[in-house]
RNA sequence: GCUGCCAUGGCUCAGUCGGUAGAGCGUCACCUUGGUAAGGUGGAGGUCACGGGUUCGAUUCCCGUUGGCAGCUCCA
């Protein structure tokens, strides 16, 4: 047989051979390294015998596929320590995951203790380099052999799989798992690990069912690989916006005031306001009419959305719903029907639509307590809300152009790069979250998928995250932690219309229904600038900043003309600041760049006679002295074109 | 909501095997301050998150509440 490898060299062999065989006669480093294989495209197991021309690709610790292998291999290893220490644990999963691999356990929770056992554990297994085999038992003595092994959850299953599906197991020396594969040939290739943590995490990811122990760990090829790792993992940390946002002053929280409640702190207030600005000047641009609507409203309003239905535990609900004399309010955790108001005010015709509504929207939605976090989760919130309202041929045009502008403000916020897109839609086999029928949602669905796919737009589909009136693309990113949310979300509804007996009257004079695309242009503010903080690591582009410029006085002689030159910034829209402290000017620098000030004007004698400043920034360290307006011409321009200016200077140099 | 961890001056943390507390940074005052990443001295500031319990005595041990963190679930 004929075996083409991806250097395209091909290699024949009188008779059938296993992947591994093959890896180790092209080379023993190779065989070494190999953690999977790929053939005709498909991740096979090291055991799998070759028996037929193919093309083959051996998977090392360097492919993303062959990682996978690596770190399930370790998950086993994991699994083996846990039954050892703790007989008594049941297995549950235990995949690779992006950054390494979790294994969960009916147990009691470990401590970190109990983590550091279990790693020592794991060594000795190592060490032991136990040989991974793989067997297939069929279906009912599969079943058997789990039940027998006293591992329910392997049971169910095993149970699960499809009837004709090959059930495979891996054994390492005693201990032996239901298992799928791909494995390495031996435990000892797992080099370098670490068990990072532990937490509790439902069975298949259901909250209704039991809640297991679920470890998390990682593991690379090389120990100084694993060190490395650990240490960049530390550097992310420090990026983490819910501590520098807090440490930068932006925002806080406060005990009294509640869980999901943080206050915008000065800085963060002025962030804030300069994205709102510029988002609410932008949209006008792109054809938006501005609302100003209610931030609460009668239950009555949520009955006829079916927010009330759909959303109740979800709202914060105001007064007593079993007093029949009491008027029942309920804070909004959407802008939409409150808008849709404003458009049924005035009969409208096709030649009006699309019409674009948008607000800088606050709103509050009863999370869950363990659910908040920072300024990425909370309570209330304020988004870039928008609806636009349009006949049925409108609807690509403006599902086009909502998601332009979104892209608009991703670019110019230098994020672009950092999103995914997603296409949610409902879920199948739960059509009671939503409002509408089969028929409506496929053709709905066929739609935006249609769009996106006109668009070109690379983009993944799930089922399951639709809101209850319409599918939706969300545009999601990824905090230093690795979770993703989402940031922006334009939906298509055409749900709400009808529900709220919204019509426009069409050419042939007939009332119609309209379509109805939920949208937001940069997203909820406190999210997005929880994003941006982690995204600069505080070092926001000029234009954001809350500080621009720091003016230092190399000493009290220079007040004076300090506070000329706070003027002329002031004048030109610059925020700044003089630090007219007695202290010496290295000082005075250090302290600026710690509150990560963009530029710092040094002014003294020199400067006072010729009218100049001697500008320090942080991105290039001494940019030398310059006529001051020249200077406040220079950063106009930036801030005007909301440059993202690339910093040349080493951070935190000595 | 669930599992686990945590809560000590503005911030980062030490500490007390139970006898009511310390450091660094910051802050304030005074002195110093003529040039590009930490000048000096002194002072103020804490019912040790809150509420119960055990105890002669609790910041320390136990229970509860609130808040914070990681993960799960849920979501913009």
């Amino acid at each position: 047989m004929k075996i083409t490898l991806k250097d395209g060299t091909i290699k024949e062999y009188s008779s059938a051979l296993s992947v591994y065989d093959i890896a180790a006669n092209i080379s023993e480093g190779l065989a070494r390294m190999a953690c999977a294989g790929e053939i005709d495209g498909e991740v096979v197991d090291l055991r799998e015998i070759v028996r037929t021309d193919c093309n083959l690709n051996i998977l090392t610790f360097n492919d993303e596929k062959g990682k996978k292998a690596f770190w399930h291999t370790a998950s086993h290893i994991l699994a083996e320590a846990v039954k050892r220490l703790y007989p008594e644990a049941k297995l549950a999963i235990g995949p690779a995951i992006d950054t390494g691999y979790y294994y969960d356990f009916e147990c009691d929770s470990f401590t970190r203790e109990d983590l550091d056992k279990i790693e020592a554990e794991m060594k000795k297994i190592i060490k032991e380099n136990a040989v991974f085999e793989k067997f297939e038992l069929p279906r009912e003595v599969a079943i058997n052999f789990m039940e027998e092994k006293n591992e329910p959850y392997k049971v169910e299953l095993i149970k699960d799989l499809p009837e004709d599906a090959i059930i495979s197991f891996y054994s390492q020396g005693e201990f032996v798992d239901l298992c799928a594969g791909p494995h390495l040939m031996k435990a000892g290739a797992i080099k370098a690990f670490k068990l990072i943590s532990s937490s509790g995490a439902y069975w298949r990811g259901s909250s209704d069912n039991k809640m297991l122990t679920r470890v998390y760990g990682t593991a690379f090829t090389k120990k100084a690989d694993l060190e490395e790792y650990l240490v960049k993992l530390e550097e992310i940390k420090k990026r983490d916006h819910n501590k520098l946002g807090r440490e930068m002053e932006i925002f806080t929280s406060v005990d009294v005031i509640g869980q999901g409640l943080p206050l915008l702190m000065p800085n963060g207030a002025k962030i804030i306001q300069t994205l709102q600005r510029w988002i609410e000047d932008e949209e006008e641009k792109w054809g938006y009419i501005r609302t100003k609507t209610p931030l609460m409203a009668k239950k009555d309003l949520y009955v006829i959305s079916d927010h009330w239905g759909h959303y109740k535990e979800g709202m914060f609900v105001l007064g007593d719903e079993e007093n029949e004399d009491e008027e029942v309010f309920a804070l909004r955790p959407m802008t939409c029907p409150f808008q849709y108001y404003i458009y049924k005010q005035t009969p409208k015709s096709y030649r009006e639509l699309p019409i674009r509504y948008g607000e800088t929207s606050t709103l509050f939605r009863n999370e869950e307590s363990g659910e908040m976090h920072g300024l990425t989760r909370v309570r209330q919130f304020t988004i870039s809300e928008g609806h636009i309202v349009v006949t049925p041929d409108q609807i690509e045009e403006e599902f086009r152009k909502a998601l332009e502008l979104a892209r608009y403000c991703l670019t110019t916020l230098g994020l672009e790069e950092d999103v995914t897109y997603r296409f949610s839609k409902w879920d199948p086999n739960n059509k009671q979250k939503y409002l509408g029928d089969e028929a409506q949602w496929e053709k709905t669905q066929d739609k935006v998928r249609e769009i996106l796919n006109h668009i070109g737009l690379e983009f993944t589909e799930e089922d399951g995250e639709a809101a209850f009136y319409g599918p939706k693309l969300d545009i999601q990113a990824k905090n230093v932690y690795g979770k993703e949310d989402t940031m922006i979300t334009i939906q298509l509804d055409f749900a709400l219309a009808e529900r709220f007996d919204m019509t426009y009257i069409d050419a042939d004079g007939e009332k119609k229904r309209p379509f109805i695309i939920h949208r937001t242009s940069i997203g909820c503010y406190e999210r997005t600038l929880a994003w941006i903080i982690e995204k600069f690591a505080g070092l926001f582009p000029t234009w954001l900043c809350p500080e621009q410029v720091r003016v230092l006085p190399i000493s009290e002689k220079y007040h004076d003309y300090a506070n000329k030159v706070l003027e002329h910034l002031k004048d030109n829209c610059i925020s700044a600041t003089v630090d007219e402290r007695a202290e010496k000017i290295g000082y005075k620098i250090r302290e600026a760049r710690l509150k990560r000030v963009p530029y710092m004007l040094v002014v003294g004698q020199n400067e006072e006679e010729a009218n100049k400043v001697s500008v320090r920034s942080r991105y290039k360290g001494d940019e030398g002295q310059q006529n001051l307006d020249d200077f406040i011409n220079d950063i106009c321009k930036e801030i005007r074109t909301k440059e993202i200016r690339k910093i040349e200077v080493e951070e935190n140099k000595k």
